[in-house]
RNA sequence: GCCUCCUUAGCUCAGUCGGCCAGAGCGAUUCACUCGUAAUGAAUAGGUCGUCGGUUCGAUUCCGACAGGAGGCUCCA
């Protein structure tokens, strides 16, 4: 046998020929599959001369994706088994898990789920192996006849990009492959037209996988196709990481705003309104009034000049702004009185345009910054209405500054750092950026000349890098006016949030016939950027929630300081303290129940009050209080002045508190 | 908008394979207890079983439409 020679993990070394990574790693189970030569390979695979391989652990980013393929074609082995005339669409891992598409008559039920983990637990124990099988187009659709879907792949290879979403995990340039699962004994139970690659045995799936959940997904991603049943399950290196899994789910389930609004009483969605329209009850509008006095002040502070406008208004002025055109489907109808129709307002900026041009501007006057909390109203599809992260009415903390094309890097800089700021003093400290811009292939979607958008662009892309925060590119994702920046902030337990938007506008402008006079007497036309801090102040409210849990820092608590007497006999010496705060603008409550202390207690853990100030008869007698902190640690015998000193700190200094210090 | 599932008291949920007064816990109210760190006890009130229509001698229960909700898909200026 001849010798060739390969790379592994940096050294040189000198192997028979026909030695495949198995040979090299096989020694270590956590090792489902190579990198050879940059790519994923089977371990199976006969390596060539020269390569250069790697070992992939089941515990690393690529070793979980194929194990979650793996485990993505043991659900469809099961699916089959159980209903042969089940169709299969395609499979990939996704973040945390994986998903597979089938044609089937009906829909998968609770039980059929349940079934389904079932007989997939019958494939993994029994040990089958993966096997990979090159094959010519026509042979695999000879062998797929029965397979619709899958031979529609096969004819879209070469460009497997644009087949849909996950189509590339199983077809992509090149040749095809067929995997077939073998069992011990060499008999072939099931195959799958696949790229690969798959751990060799099924068995390293064990039992740390978990079919989740069915949905309706449409093939190929494309609403005007047959729709499929999309089975949704997750996969781990270990049961220990899958149950992690399953109570990280769990922890962001109890932190659901939805369920916290309801349980702190901050806000609701009554039916009579209809769908994704909020009210914020007393508690949560204090939420909302402080975030908004809080706003506002740092806008003034950032050069903006308040303004108001209403919710409505003919329709001539979307027209102007180019909105009706391209998101008449996104608004509200029309309502059509005296001859006009009138349409409830989507986006704050054609009324500000009038503001800029309701008198002659000069450049003196640039930077002209406009801001507002502008109610909106949009016509959300019934079907993507949720909690306060997506509603129909909604508050902009909206603002557009008009510059000179000069001025516009500054100003987008100057934007950035301002929205930045403002998610630090809220408790959010982990972001990074996504750029969108016009997708060339969709050309009709979006106006204004090549020329603009590069410009525009450029602009958006520089102020971004300087930042020096991680830029994600989002290519088609840009507003039919012109390129976004958006600020993504990641929350207290990893979820990342779509905050703030800065757009750069060079086409409302042009619409509206924007003007200011030079310094030369000619008269220019500026460049508008919209900004929004926070997006939405209701799904701010509602990122905030999930954030701290409903634990709010102070300086945002409803209630900051519950005072909770022993008993009935120390409410007077109690409120004598509260009034103090309250007197320093503190948000104090007394609880005069009758219920008892240790049910006192219990009710103000519930409802998660930064301060619990405790008085009984040692605290009196000392003229003292008592501070129960949200994680149990308490700090007994504080002279009052000290207390309150304490509490007005924190507040001011927008700290959290949530523990004695 | 599409698919699947769901809607019983303020909240969380039992229950009725179509039939006497639809249950529980929490919450609310009242009374007793006055108590030092996550539920004191008792009593009372509270529901035309999401809405409308159909089938039926009879519907909260079966069927349909609509509304609202959940999870996805698509969408998200």
């Amino acid at each position: 046998m001849s010798a060739l020679t390969i790379h592994v993990a940096g050294d040189e070394r000198s192997v028979d020929q026909g030695t495949t990574a198995a040979d090299l790693f096989g020694d270590d189970r956590a090792v489902v599959v190579a990198r050879v030569d940059g790519e994923l390979w089977d371990l199976d695979r006969v390596l060539p001369d020269g390569a250069v391989v790697e070992p992939v652990r089941i515990d690393e980013p690529d070793g979980l994706m194929v194990l979650r393929h793996s485990t993505a074609h043991v659900l469809a082995q099961a699916v089959q088994q159980v209903n042969p005339d089940a169709k299969l669409g395609i499979g990939p891992p996704i973040r945390d898990g994986f998903y597979y598409d089938f044609d089937v008559e009906k829909p998968f039920t609770p039980e059929d789920l349940k079934n389904l983990d079932k007989v997939m637990q019958k494939i993994i124990n029994e040990g089958q192996t993966f096997h990979r099988r090159e094959v010519s187009d026509g042979e695999a659709l000879r062998e797929l006849a029965s397979e619709p879907y899958k031979c529609e792949l096969v004819g879209l290879k070469s460009n497997a990009e644009d087949a849909g979403e996950g189509a590339s995990a199983e077809v992509g340039e090149g040749g095809l492959t067929i995997y077939d699962n073998l069992r011990k004994d060499g008999t072939r139970v099931w195959g799958d037209l696949c790229r690969g690659p798959h751990i060799p045995n099924t068995k390293l799936i064990g039992n740390a996988y978990k079919v989740m959940r069915s949905a309706a997904a449409y093939w190929r991603g494309d609403q005007a196709n047959q729709q499929l049943q999309r089975v949704y399950g997750t996969a781990w290196p270990t049961k220990a990481d899958l149950t992690a899994y399953l109570d990280r789910l769990a922890e962001a389930e109890k932190r659901d705003h939805r369920k916290l609004g309801a349980e702190l009483d901050l806000f609701s969605f009554p039916d009579e309104l209809g769908s994704g329209l909020a009210v914020f009850h007393p508690k949560g509008g204090v939420i909302k009034r402080e975030m908004e006095d809080y706003v506002r002040r740092r806008h003034l502070e950032e050069g903006f000049e308040y303004v108001g406008t209403p919710h409505i208004s003919k329709d001539g002025l979307f027209h102007t702004s180019g909105h009706l055109p391209y998101y008449a489907d996104t608004m509200f109808p029309p309502m059509e009185f005296e001859g006009a129709n009138y349409r409830l307002k989507a986006m704050n900026c054609p009324m500000h345009n009038l503001i800029f041009r309701s008198r002659g501007r000069s450049y003196r006057e640039l930077p002209l910054r406009l801001f507002e909390f502008g109610g909106v109203y949009r016509y959300e599809k019934s079907g993507v209405v949720h909690g306060l992260t997506r509603v129909r009415g909604m508050t902009q903390d909206d603002s557009h500054s008009y510059v000179t094309p000069e001025q516009a890097p500054a100003e987008i800089k100057h934007l950035l750092n301002f929205c930045l700021g403002l998610f630090r003093d809220f408790g959010l400290d982990d972001f990074y950026l996504e750029l969108s811009t016009r997708d060339d292939k969709h050309k009709d979607k979006f106006i204004g000349s090549e020329e603009d958008w590069a410009i525009a662009t450029e602009v958006l892309e520089k102020a971004c890098l300087e930042s020096g925060l991680a830029l994600v590119p989002d290519p088609g994702g840009a507003a039919f006016y012109g390129p976004k920046v958006s600020v993504q902030a990641k929350d207290a337990i990893g979820r990342t949030w779509q905050l703030s938007t800065i757009q750069y506008d060079f086409s409302q402008p042009k619409g509206f016939q924007l003007e200011y006079t030079a310094a030369d007497g000619s008269r220019q036309q500026p460049v508008m950027i919209h900004s929004a801090k926070f997006g939405s102040i209701e799904r701010f409210i509602g990122v905030l929630t999930e954030h701290y849990a409903g634990a709010f820092p102070p300086w945002l608590s409803p209630v900051q300081v519950l005072g909770v007497p022993v008993a009935e006999d120390f409410n007077d010496y109690l409120w004598d303290v509260l009034a103090q705060m309250k007197k320093q603008g503190i948000r104090v409550e007394l609880d005069e129940s009758d219920d008892r202390f240790p049910k006192k207690i219990r009710n103000a853990s519930k409802a998660k009050v930064p301060f619990v100030l405790i008085a009984g008869e040692e605290d009196r007698s000392n003229n003292s209080v008592s501070f129960r902190y949200r994680d149990g640690s308490q700090e007994n015998g504080v002279p009052i002045d000290a207390a309150i000193a304490k509490v007005r700190a924190a507040i001011d200094e927008k700290r959290q508190v949530s523990t004695a210090s």
